[in-house]
DNA sequence: ATGATGTAATTGAAATGTCAATTAGGAGGA
DNA sequence: TCCTCCTAATTGACATTTCAATTACATCAT
């Protein structure tokens, strides 16, 4: 085939090859988050969701974050960080304040359990991490996946939420 | 071999810069599913479970698929997929039915309904795929995608479930 | 046959996630 | 001020997922 068809392909279904790769992508990809996630409960009693919320406010100034700023910098909705911040205090791994500057806000602070709780989940965490994700790949490998990376997100966030609902 | 520092760093934590790649890697990837379920769910009334069950037993012979064999082939487990054939069952998107060779077994049918939601949802929700993933990279990056999802596969396949808890 | 062991699928309960209100307070203009 | 509109966070109802039994049948060795 002499090319006429390029143009005509663009927004069309993919290849048969091309779908195959996107397949493999999201199921590897959803088959490593699994067995991560499967690790981490088993090492540490604390979830994905739990590593997550720990981790941004261990890096935190403070160890502390505004509940909407959190919900931000780990991509979560707010009712749902809402409800699993309760289920989180509960368990002693944060505690909520008021927010001095702002009479809505709250504040969402690391306790000592949930400082310590992190601690030693991100151990075996990272060592996870490491094997599965790391090691599985060369450095030519880790600089490729760097770079996909780097266009899927750019892309996502260019044509991504908006240009999609306008 | 003259090498011995490298040796030490195996099964260590990862770098700050292979974190990075890491993170940046899990969350777009996440984000880029996020994205892509909400716009089938907007434009279908299937959930991305939904879609998943469907394709599975749209290319299965006959259109139908053992329980387990339905289970394996999407990745869940079992409880899961019965829970979720019980709901799509309710809409009408499935059947099941009696196994003729094992009276323990299920088979699941896909019916007429459920093949129309399936080709209706498929074609946004391929075009969706080209749009977000395919479009997002360039052909060289599409190979090199290809490749390291080949990489992490092959060493989840490896080390992955087994040798870490034997 | 029968009993031990393994597999197929489902169930119920608890944990988690989503969606649509709702509550409460900030911010700016007439 | 007071009214309107916006934002922060939570709540409740519901959908989904996980986990630990449970049910029912198959398989195999005795």
């Amino acid at each position: 085939m002499t090319e006429t068809a390029p143009q005509r392909r663009r927004r069309q279904s993919p290849t048969a090859q091309e779908l195959r790769i996107w397949r493999d992508f999201i199921e590897t990809t959803e088959a490593l988050r699994s067995e991560l996630a499967s690790r981490l409960q088993s090492e540490s009693s604390l979830s994905t969701g739990d590593y997550a919320v720990l981790l941004a406010l261990s890096e935190a100034p403070e160890r502390q974050l505004r509940s909407s700023d959190l919900a931000t910098s780990i991509g979560w909705e707010r009712s749902r960080l809402s409800h699993h911040l309760g289920r989180m205090e509960r368990r002693g791994l944060i505690r909520r304040e008021e927010c001095a500057t702002d009479n809505r806000g709250a504040v969402v602070v690391l306790s000592p359990t949930g400082a310590d709780s992190f601690r030693s989940a991100s151990v075996p965490h990272l060592r996870a991490i490491r094997e599965l994700f790391i090691d599985a790949l060369t450095p030519e490998q880790l600089v490729a996946a760097s770079e996909v990376t780097g266009a899927l997100r750019a892309h996502l966030e260019s044509t991504g939420a908006d240009e999609h609902d306008r």
